[in-house]
DNA sequence: GCGGGGTGCTTTCCAAACGTAAGTACCCAC
DNA sequence: GTGGGTACTTACGTTTGGAAAGCACCCCGC
């Protein structure tokens, strides 16, 4: 349908039909999110990113931020610098790409974070309905 | 540490640090985006959304609509208005809340879809470049 | 010269999330 | 009176995600 809307003609498998969808999911997934919030600010190595996700959500665990870094690199929005020295030196960033993407995500957090009022009180208001 | 950044004083649970973060998780999870998007459009009944949502995506289970649906209503995103009539008629619509958030995510689900190019040849280049 | 530590992952195993399918309650059309 | 449509809820099995340990490598203290 486009996310403008509109019949869909094909009938094929979902991913067939709308590979976007699987992009958006990445970018907006669990942890992509995070990950793209603090590369925005500077670039990150593996443990120090999963340090600065595990303080401001809860903690990453290292195969769950392994796994974003690699979905994110695939889809072109986060460069990975491996440096061949001892210890091992990986610094993560965004590309051009990563940068629009990570902008958008970062404008909805701190969207969210300015309504969270309106939020807490429509829960309030939720829950003491059904009591 | 608010999305800009900065050191994490507390040392409380992550949900008691960040609450916003669980907004931030219900409104761009796999089908909370989808419904956003879908009743931006207008509002829709829970099985037209249904229809709507996996003619675009693979397929919502009822199970997992009712729950997304419940959960943005609780956030203030989503307002549900049933009415007693047989059969049952449920009519879900966007509050103003819900609007802002829905207009960012769609804007971002048309970011990806007009980035989806760039993506594509980000992957071709990547599954290569480990052959 | 040897245990401990730090790096960036990968693997193993278990718990939580999710999907599938069936059940519920109600009435109308056939 | 059987089938169908609505909006859910529940039970159960599969998939996904998390916690923890392993790995490969070397430096450092002792």
């Amino acid at each position: 349908m486009a996310v403008s809307s509109g019949p869909q003609t094909g009938k094929g498998s979902a991913e067939a039909m709308c590979p976007y969808r699987l992009v958006l999911e990445h970018v907006t997934s669990r942890w992509g999110v995070l990950v793209l919030i603090h590369l925005l600010e500077r670039p990150h190595r593996f443990s120090e990113l999963r340090r600065a996700v595990g303080r401001m959500g809860r903690p990453v665990s290292e195969k769950m931020l392994a796994q974003t870094l690699q979905t994110l690199e695939r889809d072109g929005m986060v460069l990975r610098d491996a440096q061949p020295v001892i210890p091992p030196r990986v610094d993560y960033s965004l590309t051009a790409l990563g940068r629009e993407a990570a902008e958008q995500v970062r404008t909805l957090a701190l969207w969210t974070e300015r309504r969270m009022a309106e939020v807490d009180s429509a829960r309030r208001a939720y829950d003491e309905a059904r009591t």
